[in-house]
DNA sequence: GCCCGGTTCCAACAAAAGTTAAGGACGGAG
DNA sequence: CTCCGTCCTTAACTTTTGTTGGAACCGGGC
């Protein structure tokens, strides 16, 4: 694969967050990468490791997850391509979470010496990674409420939602329809409620033609009751350079 | 008060998380902060106000949240002296939640201009506040778990363990008690309860001898129980600079 | 002292979500 | 093509949590 496709989608995405300068793509362009390809549900870095290279979502999709002890699993965001998951790793050494492919995925590897490096050399790219990684937060914070507040339908909308809205930054959306390769299993360990409820709410989503959800694809049926139901505001993406 | 009192919190916690030399410990004494009063129940930021200063917690609580259409109020973390829960607001210029007082506080405000020359002249320190935020991270990810999967009463006894490991840095760890100024309606907020339902918890492991609370105030009677209770793993505060 | 507002506490009932179990659809391996 | 495993689907039942409404408590202000 050719360089410039792998770093395609992280500059797209850096560019939507970011004013960025020309000099500062060359000097990310110029970051050696690694790249492996990983089978679907494989772990990239577990809870516990001490990494030293981040993770590039070159293609494919990711998701974060937590185990707790009594074995139940909370997925905490998902990622798609173009995005840096671990980035946190670079100083927080030792993971606190699972990165794990959701697909058979394509991803690129920098050394975190190599980042560190770049950071020393360019202070504003420095920047862009930390606003990356801000963003990332506020992610969570709105995952928080998500799961802490509304009730499950609106969960699962408004999951659905927050990924249409980034992936159509990479050009991912296709009219109304988009991947979300989630088992309902996964799909519950997400919003927080069992594989079960998630059928049930589906289901219902379904019936009143809200949304439909199969094979891993979003449909989207009525885009008001959809929006409606999600309750979505998507400013906490800072999808804005000048915000 | 003096200026060193002011700052002795902060370079306190700082220290915990992240290894820190004297000269950066000067330029951090060095910065302007202008200190206020605050009353109990007071919005310091509100969500979609833009900042020009950040938010250093000299005495008193507060707490972060966010409010959804429907009304319902989730918080998000609460936040003790010496933090600066608005750090995200030098690079997120737009706030995307609430920073309230939970008791009356006396708080310091340094201005994001002087922080980002602080950034410039010194990459230690940018590193240093870097780290900060994504502990805060780690902690949203803790906190998405705990409201997510956790049955009711791990989540209480989880969130206040959460506040006493991080109380203790700052010495504020009385025995077997500590301070935890909030509500039961508050308390529910926090674990994506009801009032009603913060009420049944807290009565319940009160009844079961875990742990008293009233008043602000929280008692722990039984140690062991507490800790399996409360499933807690306190890696993700990542309070050690060599992790 | 006494009132007042905000808490705390509780009960009864309703709704949401978890558990268990089992049948059916679907796709890949042999 | 058939077998097998995974995922989806549903039902019946249990448990947890939300809702409503009200009583008791508590501290501060008058």
């Amino acid at each position: 694969m050719p360089s410039d496709t792998i770093r395609a989608a992280l500059i797209q995405r850096l560019r939507v967050s970011s004013a960025i300068a020309d000099e500062d793509v060359k000097e990310i362009e110029a970051l050696p990468i690694s790249v492996r390809q990983y089978p679907s549900e494989r772990a990239v870095v577990r809870d516990g490791e001490r990494a030293s290279e981040c993770c590039l979502i070159v293609d494919g999709f990711c998701a974060r997850s937590k185990t707790i002890a009594s074995g139940r699993r909370q997925i905490l965001s998902l990622q798609i391509p173009g995005e840096i998951p671990d980035l946190m790793s670079l100083f927080l050494h030792v993971m606190d979470h699972d990165l794990t492919t959701l697909t058979p995925a394509t991803l690129g590897f920098i050394s975190h010496d190599n980042l560190r490096k770049l950071h020393r050399r360019s202070p504003r790219v420095a920047e862009m990674f930390w606003r990356d990684t801000l963003i990332d937060s506020a992610m969570f914070r709105e995952w928080i409420v998500n799961v802490g507040q509304r009730p499950a339908p609106a969960r699962l909308a408004h999951v659905m939602i927050e990924l249409r809205e980034r992936l159509r930054l990479i050009g991912r959306v296709d009219g109304d329809s988009f991947e979300m390769p989630l088992t309902q299993e996964q799909i519950g360990e997400a919003l927080g409620i069992t594989a079960v409820h998630a059928n049930r709410v589906i289901k219902q989503v379904r019936q009143e033609g809200v949304v439909e959800f199969s094979r891993g694809r979003v449909t989207v049926l009525d885009e008001q009751k959809f929006q409606e139901l999600a309750d979505f505001d998507g400013r906490y993406l800072h999808q804005s350079p000048t915000l």
